[in-house]
DNA sequence: TCTCGTAGTCGAAGCGATTCGACTGGATCA
DNA sequence: TGATCCAGTCGAATCGCTTCGACTACGAGA
């Protein structure tokens, strides 16, 4: 393996120059380090991560801890973990992946045996029971999803009340009178995640001001509680003409149980979804749809995490708009 | 922060006896033992893992290389990186995540730095571009996926061949004569990647031996793609009794594309695929098929993985063997 | 002319663990 | 009874890098 002192001896320095010429915190004269780099070029010189770690108590690694379980969609976390990663690399930093599982313990060993910088918590509940750590913790984080009380830490996501809001919003202009909402399985209410419910809120308060009728409907993630789902929808609601789909597996599903009830969309029946871009343009029929930007917001997420490394002050929540697109599913009420 | 000295003055040892404690590396008595790890709770010591890593040259993490990009289902590679991560805690490591893109750099830097131990690769194409690489490594490493040369490395997957094989003898066996393959989208097989080729292999080794018609058909992952399928398939085999599909996306679109065309499953059409179980069962008629076992590769891969650590012997190959079960998508010719 | 600040460099002291060799005091064996 | 071995412990060296304080030389300001 070679070293730094080898660099060093190489190009005729000590090693401390070949250091300060590597980070840049102390002014090195432009010929000198034109000929440390050569050196390590030509030595092909890697400083060792644990070393280099030790000494200057900073790792360059982030942890990431993904949720693993029922109702979240996997495609989504999937894309966050490598935006994270991607950004990360941008800013010299790699990416440690921990699963919820691990919980509250993970958390505190990767931050006590300083193996991580900074830790990125995804898929946060209302009361979760990680929050008191994370205040406590010496390490900077970021979470993606707000819980009840975020004071003190730092939040970030796709504004999902506006989202639900934007929806509504978009099918009254379009003359709908009658909403409905098809929503998370029913154990993301249960665990009492901030997304499912703000939405929600968002959702009705929008539909109260415009004086629409709406209702709102956890659905399994299936397609047969799809079906399920759009025949109890016409049974108990015959005026329905625009529906919300906060729930991703189900939206196909559920447009094509609508058209096998013999529904037209979006001729008789208006559908909005708030999931990926991907999912809404690859459909038969590219779905109207709110977009849940998760890689903007992996991005956004590192970012703040590397401000707060630097010291500086960063937003206690940064809550993204919601950006509607219309595509195929939506039309003027007739 | 406590450290190990502190553990020591503490329990009235020297931080090597700790060490050693700890490790387990040397006989430490049962009451010494004991009084440390007393030391140890009470101060809530913890291990710096750069120091240990510098000190031990080991970081007890692993890399994993994931992929992201067309043609590959992301449940799967997210179930394997689950496994992964989940696998090599209980084996006192933790996991780096590295994307495909950072490529063979990516890969060279996190071993030269010496920032993990060991590595995992994902989505090995036949003549991958990072085998040279991974062969000169002095870290060791298991790949997912059989390149066309796997020499010198150490290469772990289901056996796509026998799965391919299994499919067409289940049909068989229920009294289909005329077969067809739906497989991965055109560009998986530009890119040579051995699991689709090797599907096809035994796909059509099996069928010949048997005497069956067979035909095999590379297929994008739409559902618009697969009703084409659907009626290319019907219109140029009339005889075609029995589909295996090796596509994920496409399983189901493909099955409702067939009902669509008037034909029933499992009574006028048998259908297998080759996917992961919890896909195939919640379908809303369960799906006969080989499983895709990404948690059990992901656990065997870093499982083969800590056995090189300790300098044993590994196979250079290991090939999981197909395991189909039969739901309610075949059935007896008639 | 004397200070003073600054660019550029060096040497040495850590950072917090692991590990190797050496030491001690019984127990074992001939 | 002396030689030998082993369990149990300690001290010191080491891993490879960063960083702090010091030093030199030089130009600017007074």
């Amino acid at each position: 393996m070679v070293k730094i002192t080898d660099v060093a001896r190489h190009a005729g320095v000590s090693p401390s120059t070949v250091s300060y010429a590597l980070s840049g915190k102390r002014p090195i004269s432009e010929e000198t380090r034109q000929r440390i780099e050569a050196s390590i070029r030509e030595l092909g010189y890697r400083p060792h991560a644990g070393a280099r770690a030790l000494a200057s108590s900073r790792s360059n690694v982030l942890a990431l801890v993904v949720p693993f379980r029922s109702g979240i969609h996997v495609p989504v976390v999937m894309q966050f973990a490598v935006s994270v990663v991607t950004t990360a690399r941008q800013h010299d930093h790699d990416v440690l992946l921990l699963t919820q599982e691990e919980g509250e313990e993970g958390l505190r060993r990767v931050a006590d045996t300083a193996l991580v910088d900074a830790l990125i918590v995804m898929d946060v509940q209302l009361h979760d029971a990680r929050l008191p750590l994370l205040r406590a913790l010496d390490r900077p984080s970021v979470l993606i999803g707000f819980p009840a009380e975020p004071a003190g830490l730092t939040c970030i996501d796709l504004d999902f009340a506006a989202a639900g809001g934007a929806c509504v919003t978009h099918l009254a202009e379009l003359g709908h009178r009658c909403v409905a909402l098809v929503g998370s399985p029913p154990e993301v209410y249960l665990r009492r995640t901030g997304f499912a419910q703000r939405v929600t809120q968002g959702f009705t308060a929008a539909a109260d001001e415009r004086g629409l009728t709406s209702t709102v409907h956890p659905c399994e993630a299936t397609p047969a509680a799809a079906q399920a789902m759009a025949e109890r929808l016409l049974r108990e609601h015959p005026e329905l003409t625009g529906v919300v789909v906060h729930n991703e597996p189900v939206v196909q599903p559920l447009i094509d149980a609508f058209r096998r009830l013999g529904l037209r969309v979006p001729e008789d029946l208006s559908v909005v979804a708030i999931c990926p871009d991907e999912l809404a343009e690859q459909a038969p029929l590219p779905i109207s749809s709110v977009a849940v930007p998760s890689a903007r917001i992996g991005a956004r997420a590192v970012e703040l995490l590397m401000r707060k490394l630097d010291g500086l002050e960063v937003p206690e929540a940064t809550m993204l708009p919601p950006w509607l697109t219309r595509r195929a599913t939506t039309a003027p009420r007739t």
